[in-house]
DNA sequence: CGTCTTTGACCGGCGC
DNA sequence: GCGCCGGTCAAAGACG
């Protein structure tokens, strides 16, 4: 099943035109400061500035667009993939009758899983849930699987939330233990977690999450955790659904940002206004966030 | 000493 | 009604 997957490579190119600009400005630069004792400065600094600005412009337009397709995109495959799940649960279903509350509660999930989408809205609409078994009723339900290091026995997937383990079970469909989490960040917060190796794949951390966090993301206001590293490649989470029909696989490319990074610490590109830039990630990181579970997903991939 | 993890006991839902 | 199973509780121990 492994080669069915879809590899939806997200590279987040959110500087397109830098190499490009940049050796443009090195040059521009290089005659203005290397050698300002001798020379006299082509442009004035106003001038640069309002180049700069309108690069930074045009870039974000290119990257609102980008992010439109990418969007409509994103959405027309998971129409095309609730389609196709919500056939095949149908017959599943009808098949394992013998195994009602199961498939009945496989079925939800996987209605709820398809949407990676954290369309939590249009998937898990309570009013629609009337054909929901009651067990399966409650919270928003929502699942994340996390590729780790098949030696690493520990049942921690780290999201960004902080998480306090009240309880561990074998089950009996699974040989690998389950462990019980609640959101320990917020006393209110009735956030619940669950997490299971995948019986096929040991390598793959099956996170199950019921309810809704009331709270931010415990990285908003408390440091962050020691093992966050800019270089970890370690799980990349998976969305959710799933092993048995092909799931499409987010990876995404943290080292892109690092390497900007790098640049940006070159003193000729420091010039690159780096405010502007900061509102530019900003932005397309206020875009990205409305997706609740692309945050989770993008949270476990950072903390790994 | 406070917090967190571990783990056996307990409870409730479900199927037979 | 009984047994199975998943989920939760809570005491005990570990850890910083």
């Amino acid at each position: 099943m492994e080669s069915a997957w879809v590899d939806t490579t997200l590279v987040l190119n959110i500087n397109p035109c830098q190499s490009r600009t940049n050796k443009a400005m090195k040059r521009e630069f290089v005659g203005e400061v290397a050698d300002s004792g001798v020379k006299v400065p082509v442009k004035d600094e106003s001038e640069v500035l309002v180049e700069e600005l309108n690069r930074v412009s045009a870039e974000n337009k290119k990257l609102t667009e980008m992010l439109t397709v990418l969007c409509e995109q994103y959405y027309a495959l998971q129409h095309q993939f609730n389609e196709l799940v919500s056939n095949n649960s149908r017959t599943e279903a009808a098949k394992i009758s013998s195994k009602k509350r199961k498939a009945e509660c496989e079925d939800y999930r996987t209605n709820n899983l398809i949407g990676f989408s954290g369309n939590t809205e249009s998937s898990s609409s309570d009013e629609d849930s009337s054909k929901q078994p009651k067990d399966c009723l409650k919270p928003k339900i929502s699942s994340v699987h996390v590729r780790t290091n098949p030696s690493d026995t520990s049942l921690i997937v780290r999201d960004g939330y902080q998480w306090r383990k009240y309880g561990q079970k074998v089950t009996r469909d699974n040989p690998c233990p389950r462990a019980y989490f609640r959101c320990s960040f917020a006393p209110s917060c009735s956030v619940k977690k669950k997490v299971q190796r995948s019986a096929e794949d040991p390598s793959i951390l099956v996170a199950t999450y019921e309810g809704e966090h009331n709270h931010d993301c415990a990285h908003n206001n408390a440091p962050a955790e020691p093992s966050l590293s800019p270089t970890n490649t370690g799980p990349a989470p998976v969305p959710s659904a799933q092993t048995k029909a092909a799931p499409p696989t987010v990876t995404l490319d943290l080292m892109q940002p690092a390497r900007m990074e790098e640049d940006a610490k070159k003193p000729d590109q420091r010039i690159d206004a780096p405010a502007i830039r900061q509102l530019l990630v900003h932005q397309m990181a206020a875009l990205l966030t409305r997706d609740p579970n692309f945050t989770a997903a993008l949270a476990a991939a950072i903390s790994g």
